[in-house]
DNA sequence: TTGAAAGCGCTAACAA
DNA sequence: TTGTTAGCGCTTTCAA
């Protein structure tokens, strides 16, 4: 009865129930205990089910920080967006996460605020934590952030831009062909005035080039560019609008860097009593869920935004485990929507 | 020179650049290096100067799951929605976010999307990566799950509800209050027939049920209940306003859980060529950033989403850093803001 | 102010 | 199929 009857663990446990707690209750060698829970076809039935039961009676969680240090595999993929409220990579997002969890991984996620500053911070943190992959949106331009996450050896797969050299694999549709795809379409439509809604963000930026070349190719008046700060604001489609109505007032169709933008200019063309798709044509960016079921529904481009997610989570996952088969870059297209607008 | 001229790794090395390299190189012990890093007070200025040096040399990133693991703080903080495209969440999300970024925690965003068995595995996974704190969407309900979390020891928030028995912080609003609050603002406007118009989801329910008991308190009819499954679904709440202008065409009041709900009824209603406000009120719940900018722009209940995600933030790194001085229940209130179409 | 030793909780490698 | 041993890369503890 000398033995410590309160068993006292070492002043820096954590306290919690360990692995070593567990195969002392099941009868087992710690790393039996391990293989039981994590490669159960390597251990017998019997050992199994006894470390099964110590795993209920204890309430074991396995603690993943000591088992991804062990193994150099963390399960964690990490994922950076521009943006979350309101945006068109939440979709993604969630289709990305929900294939991760499904596979056993964890999604830890970064807001870039479109900042290429904040985003090299964001790089360094998120590669201290040894994420099995990073999920990138956009291309990321060399520079130190890019060396520094080569260097790090991390799969990256950057998404929603082309390029001939990626960092590693690639997911993406072609920003020009957006632009020009969008201005014959408005062009086939007979539409002859153009405008141009743009949030300042280089992808829309180089939409919208491609779109001003293709209809002055074909010998329209140049489109007309109206920036604008945000894409997620309603009112500066609106104020973008007034500025086209008043600065231009033959345009008849206008194209817009985001959807809610488009919906901004709706609803200022519809409020200087303007006849959509009559007078003026409005086409979107993003085909944000909810905007199909408005009167008048909107035109817009869409991206498959859930099938990036779910391929983003595959060829993430084959890279992690080491089975790279996928092709490395992938282009997923995008669709024009006709809906009322147009 | 019969030392290794390849300073060969041991085979289980992850092949990075660890602290015991840097220290190699600024002539110094790694738990020198160590302190230079994290605790520079403790350290000579002219060590200092050298570990920096070396790091800027190296490319060194710390390993997070090393640092975790030996000091039982991995600096990561959990958080679980239910949803995150088009919802009123992200707002709060997007804060906390920057907010822990600032800090040098990283977010681990699970989404349970309205699932108590998801929101369980949910949670045993991210147990299992011991974060510094968990920050929840709602109340957890007695069950395993709480207990669960309970026995981890891990600083839990809830939010976005109020209980008298959190399972430790929280920073909430009540429901019923707002249900009462918005019935009592409709009859100050002297409408009289009522109709809700709720997503299934349990908050919802209970702001519905507040509303519908108090206006039945004040000796109205009573309110006609359409339920509708997806809050984000404009179209969900165009086909119940559509019912309710079948089941009940006296109705002037409408009370929907979502603003996106709100903005399907308004669409309906002017589809019908019904008049907004005259003909009918609508009240939404969320105020996302954008519909404050439609016409007619939407009344609603504003929730402060930035400023529980600030909160939430310090008051998950006071626990985590072991200096808890914020109250643990805070009540954040609402507003109901007045605009076009009430 | 600096360092040596030990250990966080797990798994790879090797052995039986 | 099971176990022993030795780390993973860092920080705590204690000592100088």
């Amino acid at each position: 009865m000398n033995e410590t009857v309160h068993p006292k663990r070492s002043r820096r446990s954590s306290g919690a129930i360990t692995l070593r707690d567990v195969a002392k209750l099941a009868g087992v060698a710690p790393i039996t205990a391990s293989r039981a829970l994590n490669t159960p076809a390597q251990v017998s039935d019997e050992v199994r089910q006894k470390v099964l039961e110590a795993v209920q009676r204890t309430g074991y969680v396995p603690n993943r920080m000591a088992g991804g240090l062990a193994s150099s595999r963390s399960r964690l993929i990490a994922a950076i967006v521009p943006s979350t409220v309101m945006s068109v990579f939440m979709e993604t997002i969630e289709s990305l996460n929900h294939s991760l969890f499904d596979a056993g991984y964890q999604l830890m996620l970064g807001q870039s605020d479109y900042s290429a500053a904040h985003e090299e911070l964001l790089l360094e943190a998120v590669i201290g934590r040894r994420p099995d992959g990073i999920f990138l949106t956009g291309i990321l331009p060399p520079g130190r952030a890019r060396t520094r996450l080569l260097a790090s050896g991390i799969p990256v797969l950057e998404t929603w831009d082309l390029t001939p050299t990626p960092i590693d694999m690639l997911i993406g549709f072609s920003h020009l062909d957006i632009g020009r795809a969008v201005a014959s379409f408005l062009m086939g439509k007979g539409r002859r005035r153009f405008a141009l809604i743009r949030a300042q963000d280089e992808r829309a930026g180089r939409r919208a080039t491609a779109f001003a070349e293709a209809v002055a190719q074909s010998g329209h008046a140049d489109a007309l560019v109206i920036n604008v700060g945000d894409a997620r604001s309603l009112k500066g489609g609106r104020e973008a609008m007034a500025r086209v109505l008043r600065e231009a007032p033959d345009t008849d169709a206008v194209f817009c860097s985001s959807d809610l933008l488009a919906l901004g200019a709706m609803t200022e063309a519809r409020a200087q009593g303007i006849l959509i798709p009559e007078r003026i044509a409005i086409v979107g960016f993003g085909d944000v869920p909810f905007l199909a079921d408005m009167v008048p529904s909107l035109s817009t481009v869409r991206i498959n935004g859930a099938d990036i997610g779910r391929q983003a989570a595959r060829f993430l996952i084959e890279r992690a485990e080491g089975r790279a088969v996928s092709p490395s870059i992938v282009d997923i297209g995008f669709t024009i929507v006709e809906r009322d607008t147009t």
